[in-house]
RNA sequence: GCCGCCAUAGCUCAGUUGGUUAGAGCGCUAGAUUGUGGAUCUAGAGGUCCCCCGUUCGAGCCGGGGUGGUGGUACCA
């Protein structure tokens, strides 16, 4: 710790990282309010939780780091004392491969668990983008099922309803990685030797929401130009390949049948296309059979996941309402959750293949957008404060102490005024604090005849008559009415009354 | 990563053709009004004008470089 000094003033610099936040009173609220609504779904739906550390062996993590281009950027990682590199997790898939591969002989299979917690990513920060952030996920380890997949469609709907967003305002969107593979296949580009031409090809399929079927022509085609100048590299695909792409992410359809009919004569003769579309029509009846097939959960050819480890059906739920930002210009919140099928992931560290599924919802993305909508789960009231005992005479501060001791002992949150300054500041300190009760006593409260009282004063209705008065007179005539003075005895009841005023 | 914009008090911002001691509003702290949150009044604290180099008699202002922030874009496990 450097030391301060008038000579040398080198002080520490109080600032925050870029793309880290604090969070306040409020924020942590609504978080574990979100938290828990996410817990009790995934829990009805059998799931069990287990976490794992925020640090793991980077090759633990690194390896199918899916993006080929810049494989071990984005990671935050240092060297332990046996020289061996370890990482901050960055998602909560990795870490749990690697758990259900070291416990693998003890876990019962299918294993079924969910956690939430923090993950970290060393990149540029951006608009609802942060260096550290909250995941919830559920994972499936041990079946091929396409039932799981399925089963984490309506999973993902639930909790988006848990949630308070109403059907309608999302989407969960569905689709198969085979039949992409399929596509690639039928556009030649199926050989190992072209995976990164499948990457750009992928990518390109990813951002048609944003850019349109013009700008993804262009990617898929030669390249694109985009306003600020700068270039991207285009898949280099030919014609006749751009239209068989396009066709593609425009299958869906009125039903998911008709979508499943325009996806076959898309992926043609491809086996794994077919595949695919095989899986993805054992996904829309079990749908269905929930009675999920109500635009809640739909089959979407243009949902990529831009994941290199994917390799079966992938999903995304998306808010699909827009609200007005601070500059006019509608925003979108987008994707606020995504999974799909690993089969390859366990596999890293075992030899054998353990096919396995999984869902992750963003949860501070997520509560940005409720946030935002003003829903009800994320916008509560600021926590109430302590009950506050203020100090007007020093010299007594033991037996305000005494008073704040007795208030604690019947299970009321309750503070001392630590600080100097006077009765004023001591008001305001409790405002601040959002306190629903102040307890006072001076010289008359203490000497009353009769024996020591305290006045117990209402804050909330106190900041109700402050603001309606007009004149001091009023003032403090109507002040009076939020505060009363009762013997010490009672001060428990009288306080607990006026908690109970305002519901806390 | 690439392109653009911005940087003066805790916050939002003024600051003249380059000129003496850099300002306002809000907020903050304290005081006054019997010992009570508001209002009013008074006073106070708070600044490396982001950093470095250069031009100049003189730089918050001009030039170069850097850093940080921000908006796009790329990437997004």
């Amino acid at each position: 710790m450097p030391t301060a000094s008038p000579q040398e003033p080198t002080l520490a610099k109080a600032r925050l990282p870029r793309g880290l936040v604090d969070r306040l009173p409020t924020d942590i609220a609504a978080t574990d309010r979100l938290v828990a609504a996410i817990r009790e779904v995934y829990t009805l739906y059998g799931f069990e939780p287990v976490e794992t550390p925020f640090i793991e062996y980077t090759e633990a993590l690194g390896k199918f780091l899916p993006d080929l281009d810049r494989p071990n950027e984005g990671v935050f990682s240092f060297k332990d004392d046996d020289e061996s590199w370890l990482s901050l997790r960055y998602d909560l898939t990795a870490p749990l491969a690697r758990f259900v591969a070291e416990n693998y002989a003890s876990l019962p299979k299918p294993y079924r668990s969910f956690r939430a917690g923090y993950v970290f990513r060393n990149e540029k920060p951006g608009p609802g983008r942060f260096r550290q952030f909250m995941q919830f996920d559920a994972d499936t380890v041990g079946t091929a099922s396409v039932a799981a997949d399925a089963e984490f469609c309506i999973m993902a709907a639930d909790c988006l309803e848990r949630l308070g967003i109403s059907r309608g305002d999302y989407v969960i969107k569905v689709n198969n990685r085979k039949v992409l593979d399929g596509v690639m296949e039928a556009i030649g580009l199926g050989e190992a030797a072209e995976a990164g031409r499948r990457l750009t090809v992928l990518r390109a399929i990813d951002k048609l929401d944003r850019l349109g079927p013009a700008g993804v022509t262009a990617l898929l085609g030669s390249g694109r130009k985009d306003e600020s100048g700068d270039f991207t590299k285009g898949a280099g695909l030919d014609d006749a390949s751009i239209s068989r792409v396009l066709a593609f992410t425009e299958a869906g359809a009125a039903t998911a049948g008709a979508t499943l009919d325009q996806l076959r004569s898309v992926v043609g003769s491809s086996e794994r296309g077919l595949e695919g579309v095989a899986e993805l029509g054992d996904i829309a009846d079990l749908i269905a059979a929930a009675c999920y097939d109500d635009g809640r959960i739909r089959i979407d050819p243009s949902v990529v996941r831009g994941l290199e480890y994917y390799t079966g059906p992938v999903f995304e739920a998306e808010l699909t309402f827009s609200i007005t930002g601070d500059d006019g210009k509608a925003v979108r919140f987008g994707s606020v959750g995504g999974g799909g099928r690993y089969d390859g992931l366990v596999a890293r560290f075992r030899g054998e293949t353990v096919p396995a599924t999984g869902f992750s919802i963003g949860i501070s993305r997520l509560q940005a957008a409720l946030q935002a909508v003003g829903s009800p789960i994320v916008t509560s009231v600021v926590p109430p404060g302590p009950v506050v005992v203020l100090v007007l005479d020093r010299d007594h501060l033991a037996h305000y102490q005494a008073l704040v001791t007795t208030l604690r002992k019947a299970g009321i949150a309750a503070e001392l005024y630590l600080g100097t300054s006077g009765m004023n500041a001591q008001l305001k300190y409790a405002d601040k604090r959002n306190s629903r009760c102040a307890v006072i006593q001076g010289t008359n409260e203490r000497d009353a005849a009769g024996g020591a009282q305290v006045m117990i004063r209402d804050l909330v209705l106190g900041a109700e008559l402050a603001k309606a008065s007009k004149d001091r007179t009023d003032y403090l005539e109507l002040r009076q009415k939020a505060q009363a003075a009762v013997p010490e005895a009672q001060m428990v009841e009288a306080v607990r009354e006026v908690l109970g005023r305002h519901g806390a």
